[in-house]
DNA sequence: GAACTAAGTTAGCCATCCCTAACAGTCTTG
DNA sequence: CAAGACTGTTAGGGATGGCTAACTTAGTTC
């Protein structure tokens, strides 16, 4: 995989912390190290050996760290690398900074260089693309927040949305579907007569692609029919419809109770 | 930090492994486990101990592995962010398949689960938007895979667009970023009369503010004019003005020489 | 039923990276 | 200058999670 360094994440975070310190503050102590990676003394000591050896930096004993030109370069690199992603997570998503700043830290050792650059091309296309207002992130963020739930009307009346600018169906279908903890289950967990909504559809692009056809769709309601003794097939009505499925389609199928 | 379990990476992703297995095959067998995870199975022998222990999974020596109604739950969801990420990056950001599957199955350890709910929101913000055109991510994919590289004009000349459809600009700032190795330095490094372009500009808002309004923006050309005896300050050239910047200011910023 | 093979286990090793505890310099202050 | 406070190092330990090597179990084949 194209990496950035063949450094663990431990170091790259040490580097990083270190090239930071430095801008802040002219210069880079083991305390400061310490602190501000959460770790104790005796762990910076044998993290700035490793990177000593590596030729990143050079460091006496009881002396500040200073970056050797090739671990100013990498540094640079990781950091350029942290901060566009803790800022596409705040400014473009809108998760609040020390959030941002803590996934970017983890998601940046692990991304790969084309996934990166390609989410930054998106981000700049997103920006210069004249088809798209320069509002959309602003609008996106202003529904997103007002985590508004959905109104529920009376038995077979269509729920109303929350406000005239958000999309029809935004918030049936995108609000919290992975913090979500309880009462998402499987399809192939409910009984005769119950009702629920579709939460997420699994599986391969074939798969996928038949049951979205038919109308599977996160959101979709539907009522479970009939399981067959063996889980083979699975009835089901959805939108007036009855549909059968295979146990291994259904298996795909996360839904909750409604 | 809000996550989905508290296993370590390496058990979610053993845990994951097994649901699939289950669902292409019926049944997960030690071996396709070690397989899938390229590693031996002694390590799978292991795993499935921790994973019995948590009691997420049941499992008697040298028979298959089944999942317990709570292993099947958690590797539901650890399944279903799996295939969310790898579909994000695949089908909006164009990464290929094998790589944008490897990429979520590390990410998906390290994410927040709030990180995670926006970016579902956002992604269905962007179908769902009556002001976005449908085509919008087909038209950013066949932009950014043309790979055109810029086509520089005679000195002066402005630069021409690859293709009428890109917007403006694109190409200068987004093909490659991150995956540019060589030739990257700090604007500190430029020797008097160095030409260069802005490849980032890193460093708090406030001094990120400050460097745009004076249009040090990523794909700016720049002309270092002087640097003060200890680097502080630097005085360079930019779109015909000059500008005076701090140490620390420039500390943030990353060119390529032209 | 002996031999072979594939699947799985056990035992022991190693690297990473954190920890605590104890020790060692260095700076400040009465 | 001696005591105390800080800063930093060394030594040793533990969790995780890989590995190899050697063994066991079970199924197949002649």
């Amino acid at each position: 995989m194209a990496q950035i360094s063949n450094l663990s994440s431990s170091l790259e975070d040490y580097l990083e912390i270190i090239l930071q310190l430095v801008q802040e503050q002219g210069e880079a102590r083991a305390k400061d190290i310490a602190q501000r990676k959460s770790v104790r003394m005796a762990s910076v000591t044998g993290a700035l050996k490793r990177l000593t050896a590596e030729g990143l930096i050079s460091y006496q004993a009881r002396e500040s760290v200073t970056l050797t030109k090739a671990g100013e370069e990498l540094a640079g690199r990781i950091l350029g690398r942290h901060e566009f992603i803790a800022r596409f997570l705040h400014e473009i998503l809108g998760v609040d900074g020390e959030t941002a700043s803590r996934d970017a830290c983890a998601i940046e050792h692990v991304i790969s260089l084309e996934s990166l650059d390609r989410l930054a091309g998106f981000v700049e296309y997103l920006k210069l693309c004249p088809e798209v207002d320069e509002l959309l992130i602003s609008r996106f963020l202003s529904c997103y927040n007002m985590g508004c739930k959905r109104v529920a009307g009376g038995r077979g009346e269509k729920p109303k949305e929350c406000n005239s600018t958000c999309p029809r169906g935004f918030h049936d279908r995108a609000v919290k579907i992975f913090s979500r903890k309880a009462g998402v289950i499987q399809l192939s967990e409910l009984k005769p007569g119950d009702r629920a909504r579709v939460v997420s559809v699994r599986g391969s692009v074939i798969i996928r692609q038949r049951l979205i056809d038919m109308g599977v769709l996160p959101g979709a309601q539907l009522e479970m029919q009939r399981v067959a003794p063996l889980g083979d097939p699975i009835d089901i009505k959805l939108k007036g419809y009855h549909l059968s499925l295979r146990k291994i389609e259904a298996a795909t199928i996360s839904v909750e109770r409604v």
